[in-house]
DNA sequence: AATGGGATAAGCT
DNA sequence: GCTTATCCCATTA
């Protein structure tokens, strides 16, 4: 599969958000390459989004790297876990996509040694950052598709859903946006209840 | 299957 | 000192 015109990731963060499930994130950290299928995602939409680091345009030591163009990657850490952002727009725009689920597909083994279990691997913004090697101290800052961090094509989800997005309860207004995109079906998102549909919700 | 609490550490005020 | 865009295990059904 080749690799993605990101150009998208310019134009607005809600679509990017949709857009970017299904894409297949590849990375080459400590020589393995580790990959999968982006299954759910939240946006965050800058100076008039309560819920995100840069309500308000306000600067600090953990949000920094959000002011930058698209197409460059925000990891910040919260209870010791890394957690990932994809930048959309341009600087004056510190807007971003959270990668909150994948479906693992490339470098399952390296997954499991990073995560020290056989399941859960990749269903929660922290989990996927583990299994993928991504840290905030290395990688926090680095542009998309330079060797280390890679954006292919991958599937096409067949339905997607939006919901509330998870750990935002007392943000006013914010809390009740339905900034957070899911591939229908699929199990490998925070909270899955259920049981899979067919394919996993891909076409 | 659902819920609750503790672990955890960086960064903000 | 306090908060947090989390994770994991134990407990209750």
């Amino acid at each position: 599969m080749a690799v993605i015109d990101i150009s998208f990731l310019g134009e607005d963060t809600l679509n990017a958000a949709k857009q970017l499930l299904g894409v297949e994130v590849i990375t080459h950290i400590d020589g393995v390459e580790t990959s999968g299928f982006i299954t759910e995602t939240e946006a965050y939409l800058g100076l008039n989004d309560r819920a995100a680091h840069t309500f308000g345009g306000k600067m600090t030591k953990k949000n920094e790297m959000m002011f930058n163009d698209f197409g460059h990657i925000y990891v910040y850490t919260m209870h010791g876990h890394h957690c990932m952002n994809i930048l959309t727009k341009e600087r004056e725009h510190p807007e971003g996509v959270l990668i909150r689920g994948i479906e693992p597909n490339h470098g399952i083994e390296t997954m499991i040694d990073r995560r020290g279990r056989e399941k859960g691997l990749t269903d929660g913004p922290g989990k996927l950052t583990k299994s993928l090697g991504i840290r905030r101290e290395l990688h926090n800052g680095i542009e998309l598709n330079n060797g280390i961090l890679t954006l292919r094509e991958g599937r096409t989800p067949r339905e997607i859903e939006a919901t509330k997005r998870i750990g935002i309860d007392n943000k006013a207004e914010a809390t009740d946006y339905l900034y957070r995109f899911i591939v229908k079906g699929n199990p490998h998102v925070s909270r899955f209840r259920g049981k899979p549909l067919d394919n996993n919700g891909w076409k």
